[in-house]
DNA sequence: AGGATAGCCTGCGGGC
DNA sequence: TGCCCGCAGGCTATCC
């Protein structure tokens, strides 16, 4: 399931067959999956046909195809989301939950967007501000959050917020980038409960905490990412980081630090796993 | 109005 | 062996 690492991979991965690239072609099997933006249609010019890829770009678990002149493709990848490029002009057909393809000249390959559960989908821009303005909806990009931007994102509004900071940190208004596998694994690494009130996190713990989303980010950048099922990068090739884990998907095993049993419960409507010895409810007690 | 909840969608694995 | 059910979760819409 794609979030920041596995996202910020892909568009690596891909810069080197796109950017620069022609595009020449664009096939479509589902119009479903298209949301034009503002303006916008589903139409061929919409997904840049005819254009140059000037860059791509990312924001959270979102990424954006920028085309020279401006027009601009968004794609999510939601939860079975692919992007990736297969070598050769071959034929395109829409199986196999193949919902577009686009031409790639001169070097002659396909970009894919392959997605099962159709959680995801593209966003059609014609001027690359009104993406920019959609992105301004999002947090900041937690790759390089800061405990500064966390503290304020968590007690910007006028009461302390009362819901809990796995909730907070997959809203993605208020940063871009975590879902439910870093939300926990961050959590663990600054030995902070899931369930503390997110309005209630000191300064320090803030600080803490975002040290310790941007490490699991690199250490899972570093490993291409986390598959658990459907993940590939560009290239088509799984990412590593999910042997990895300490605490995701792991509920019942044994704690890395303490050796206590993870705990498994639902908050925010997700799973969550924690280890109630090294992240303590109560912040004054066992801290590390 | 902030926060909780339902629904979207498919594949897979456990249980019988 | 095969079927059914539950579960996985990013995001939007809707409700309270």
């Amino acid at each position: 399931m794609p979030e920041l690492p596995e996202v910020e991979r892909v568009r690596r991965s891909l810069e080197p067959h796109l950017v620069g690239s022609f595009i020449e072609g664009v096939w479509v099997f589902r119009q479903d999956i298209i949301e034009p933006g503002p303006g916008g249609a589903r139409t061929a010019y919409d997904l840049l046909n005819g254009s140059r890829v000037a860059e791509i770009r990312r924001h959270g678990k979102q990424l954006a195809i920028v085309a020279e002149d401006r027009r601009a493709v968004c794609v999510h990848l939601g939860m079975t989301g692919q992007l990736f490029v297969q070598p050769g002009r071959s034929a395109i057909n829409g199986q196999e939950h193949r919902h577009a393809a686009w031409g790639l000249e001169p070097a002659g390959a396909r970009l894919i967007f392959r997605d099962p559960r159709r959680f995801g989908g593209l966003w059609t821009f014609r001027n690359v501000r009104a993406l920019e303005e959609r992105w301004q909806a999002l947090g900041p990009d937690a790759l390089a959050i800061t405990g500064v931007q966390l503290h304020q994102g968590l007690h910007s509004a006028a009461r302390p917020s009362r819901r809990t900071i796995k909730a907070a940190l997959l809203d993605q208004g208020l940063l871009a980038g975590v879902g439910n596998i870093y939300a926990d694994e961050a959590l663990f690494a600054a030995h902070i409960h899931p369930r503390r009130p997110a309005g209630k996190l000191t300064a320090a713990e803030c600080e803490r905490l975002a040290d310790e989303l941007r490490a699991v980010f690199a250490r899972a950048l570093q490993a291409g990412g986390s598959t658990l099922r459907d993940f590939v990068d560009g290239d088509g090739q799984p990412g590593r980081y999910g042997l990895q884990h300490a605490v995701y998907g792991r509920g019942g095993e044994l704690c890395p630090n303490c050796r206590a049993t993870l705990k498994s419960i639902t908050l925010a409507q997700r799973t969550t796993v924690f280890c109630v010895t090294c992240q303590p409810l109560n912040k004054r007690r066992n801290r590390p």
